[in-house]
DNA sequence: CCCCCGTGAACAAGGCAGAACTGGTCGACG
DNA sequence: CGTCGACCAGTTCTGCCTTGTTCACGGGGG
C-alpha cells in the first residue's frame, strides 16, 4: 500500500480525499519534525517513535570488503506497541481490532465521538495475552553465567548457508557468459550484467540515457 | 510527546481536535490492519511499515539465565525513508524541512493546496547529503566536470581495487570472463550492440559523477 | 484528468556491532 | 482506574555500511 492508497483508504473516514491527504502529510511531518528534535512520539497501542543516537563505528563495503570508518550519528526508530505487535502476530487479535475499526469507521465518519466502541475492542485483544505475569521466578539467578559458546558456531553457519545459496544460482545463469563473481570485479555485479543483456530494453536504455542528460544538465 | 500533544499540534492544521483525532486514530488504524494483513505501508520520504517474520529460538531470561522457547512469530517493523533519516541526523536538513513544513502548514491550513514548497523543501534535502560518493570524489573530482569521460576511469578505479579483495574469497574469477557491460552486447539489437556498449558505460559514468555533484554541493 | 518524468525505494553481498527479546515492576497515560 | 510503556540484563540476531541498478511512486505539466 503506497501513499496515494492509503489516503483513497481512509477517504471515506477522513471527509474526502483532500483532508485524507492533507491529514497523512500534517501527521508525517509532525512526526518527522519531532522526532529530528529529539522528542519521542508516543502513540498508544500503536508504537513510539525516537531519535536514536548511534555511536561512531567500523563499517565495511560490503562489495569490496573494504573497510570504512563511519562517524557517530541519529537515526529515527519505531518501537511498536503491545497492540500493534499483538494485532501483527496474532489473527484472532487481528479480527477483533478489525470489528472494532469497523464500528469506529461507521460511527466516526461525520460524527467525531465514538471512543467508546473501540476502548471495547481494545480490551478484548488484552485478554488473548500470553505474556501474563504467573511466573513468579523466585530462584535469582542460578546459573546465568552458564554460557554456552556454541554462538560462533551457530553464527558461522548461517553465513555458509547463505553463500552457497548466492553461487548457485549466479553460477547458472552466467557460467559460460560473464561469471559474476569475476566479471564484476571490473564494474558491474554478475546479476546486473545477465539482467541488462536480458533485458537491455529500449525503454530502459533511454531511461538512463534520459537521466544521465537530466543530470549533466 | 503523547498522543494528545500530537493531537494537539495538529489541531490547527486539520481544522479542530475532532479531526485532528479522528485522522490519527484512523491512520494508525489503517496501518496496523494492513501490517497485520501482510501488505506494506510505504509513504515515500517518511518510512515503510511492514510485517516482519521471525524464526523460533532458544530465548534466555535475562535474569534467571533460564532458557525458554519463543516460537516463530511476526512483529510489525518500521524502515525509515532517505528524507526521514536526513532529517533526524541533519540539522542543516532539519532547518530545511522545516521551512518548508511552515510554508505548508500556513497556506494548507484551510486550502488544500501548496504541494509546490515541499517540493522544494525536498529538493534542498538531497543536497545536502553526506552519504556517498566522497569516497569516489577524489579520483573523479579533477576531471568530473571538464571531462566527462575521465568519470568511467575513475569510477572503475574503486571498483577495480574491490576486486582483488571480493576475488579472493569468491576465488571462481575467470579473468577472462567478458567484462559484464560488453557481454550483454549480444542480446542488443544490431545497430545498438556498439553503441550499447558504449552508452550504457557512459549513463552508468555520469550518474556517479551526478551523484557526486549533488553531494559535493 | 491523464501521462510522463524525476526521484525515492528496494536489493545484494560480507562482516561486525548495535538491537531485540523476555519479564517483573513502577510510573505514566488514556 | 485500568492498562500500556520503559527499564535492566545476557544472549541471540538482526540491521547497517556502499553503490550500482532497476522498479515504482509521487507529482507536475499539458
Amino acid at each position: 500500500m503506497n501513499k496515494a492508497e492509503l489516503v483513497d483508504a481512509l477517504e471515506t473516514r477522513l471527509g474526502g480525499k483532500r483532508q485524507a491527504t492533507v491529514a497523512v502529510e500534517a501527521i508525517v511531518e509532525m512526526i518527522t519534525l519531532t522526532v529530528a528534535k529529539g522528542d519521542k512520539v508516543a502513540i498508544s497501542g500503536f508504537g513510539t517513535f525516537e531519535k536514536q543516537a548511534r555511536n561512531a563505528r567500523t563499517g565495511r563495503n560490503p562489495r569490496t570488503g573494504e573497510a570504512v570508518k563511519i562517524k557517530k550519528t541519529s537515526v529515527p526508530r519505531f518501537r511498536p506497541g503491545t497492540a500493534f505487535k499483538e494485532v501483527v502476530s496474532d489473527t484472532k487479535a487481528l479480527r477483533a481490532y478489525t470489528a472494532g475499526a469497523k464500528e469506529r469507521a461507521a460511527s466516526g465518519l461525520t460524527s467525531v465521538a465514538p471512543a467508546a466502541p473501540a476502548t471495547t475492542a481494545r480490551k478484548a485483544a488484552p485478554a488473548t495475552r500470553t505474556s501474563a505475569a504467573k511466573t513468579a521466578a523466585p530462584a535469582a539467578a542460578p546459573a546465568r553465567k552458564t554460557a554456552t559458546k556454541a554462538a560462533p558456531a551457530a553464527r558461522k553457519a548461517a553465513p555458509a548457508k547463505a553463500a552457497p545459496a548466492k553461487a548457485a544460482p549466479a553460477k547458472a545463469a552466467p557460467a559460460k557468459a560473464a561469471p559474476a563473481k569475476a566479471a564484476p570485479a571490473k564494474t558491474a555485479p554478475a546479476r546486473s550484467a545477465a539482467k541488462t543483456t536480458t533485458a537491455a530494453r529500449t525503454t530502459t536504455a533511454k531511461t538512463a540515457t534520459k537521466r544521465a542528460a537530466a543530470k549533466k544538465a
